[in-house]
DNA sequence: GAATAGATTGTCT
DNA sequence: GACAATCTATTCT
């Protein structure tokens, strides 16, 4: 059964979240698709959302960059081998948290990273848990880290179900190929030659994609 | 605008 | 004990 809409004001949320077929596919489909889709999370303080303008597709137990490479499996990493549409969130550098995507069925250990999101919906309310009162709704959500205090999410939001829970991610219209660039993945130098592969997926031009102006594609 | 350093702790060896 | 799918301030050009 699909889920309900989490409660939110805005009318740019007036769309049906994604179904768990969406995220039963191959992972770097999945990726790709992702972008312009909206994720939002309804939580007590209020309800916050982004457009997807940046992810990053995370492999497997052959994807040396990925936390399930050479297929360990930890309590950490459990919930990358549980079933799809679900989100697995990590702690980071003893300071940040991170949101994925799982995709695939249950037991292939495949993930997409949410690296950044255009704001749409409750700005203020992420501008408080940012401790950012001044400066562009852009920078809001412009990296992994950013994203997941913007929306407040933590690890308590591991193995939550993006289908039927308080996050989801929203449907919305496909973005054209002319706007989305590939490149190899940020902060995985340490992967051999996986680390060059280009499974980064981005928004040409978007202001919230992470990194420096050469690498966003702002011109 | 670009490069560099420092912060800070869970997770795995 | 080493390191990590990062962010921000600072210090340059």
């Amino acid at each position: 059964m699909r889920g309900t809409r989490p409660p939110c004001d805005s009318d740019v949320l007036n769309e049906r979240p994604l179904g768990r077929s969406f995220y039963f596919r191959p992972t770097l489909r999945v990726a790709r698709d992702l972008l312009g889709k909206i994720l939002v999370h309804a939580s007590a303080e209020g309800c916050a959302a982004g457009r997807i303008v940046e992810v990053e597709a995370y492999r497997g137990p052959s994807d040396r960059a990925a936390h399930s490479a050479g297929g360990r499996r930890t309590p950490r990493t459990e919930t990358m081998y549980g079933p799809p549409g679900h989100a697995y969130v990590y702690f980071v550098y003893g300071m940040h948290h991170c949101v994925n995507v799982v995709t695939r069925a249950a037991g292939v250990p495949e993930a997409v990273l949410i690296r950044a999101l255009e704001p749409v919906a409750g700005v203020e309310l992420m501008r408080l848990r940012r401790g950012f009162a001044a400066g562009p709704d852009w920078r809001l959500c412009r990296g992994p880290g950013s994203v997941c205090r913007a929306l407040g999410l933590t690890r308590v939001h591991d193995g939550s179900d993006l289908v039927t829970g308080p996050l989801q991610i929203l449907d919305a219209s496909r973005v054209a190929a002319a706007r989305v660039a590939r490149t190899p993945r940020i902060g995985v130098d340490y992967a051999g030659a996986h680390a060059a592969l280009p499974w980064r997926f981005l928004v040409v031009g978007s202001r919230a994609v992470s990194g420096t102006r050469a690498r966003t594609g702002v011109a």
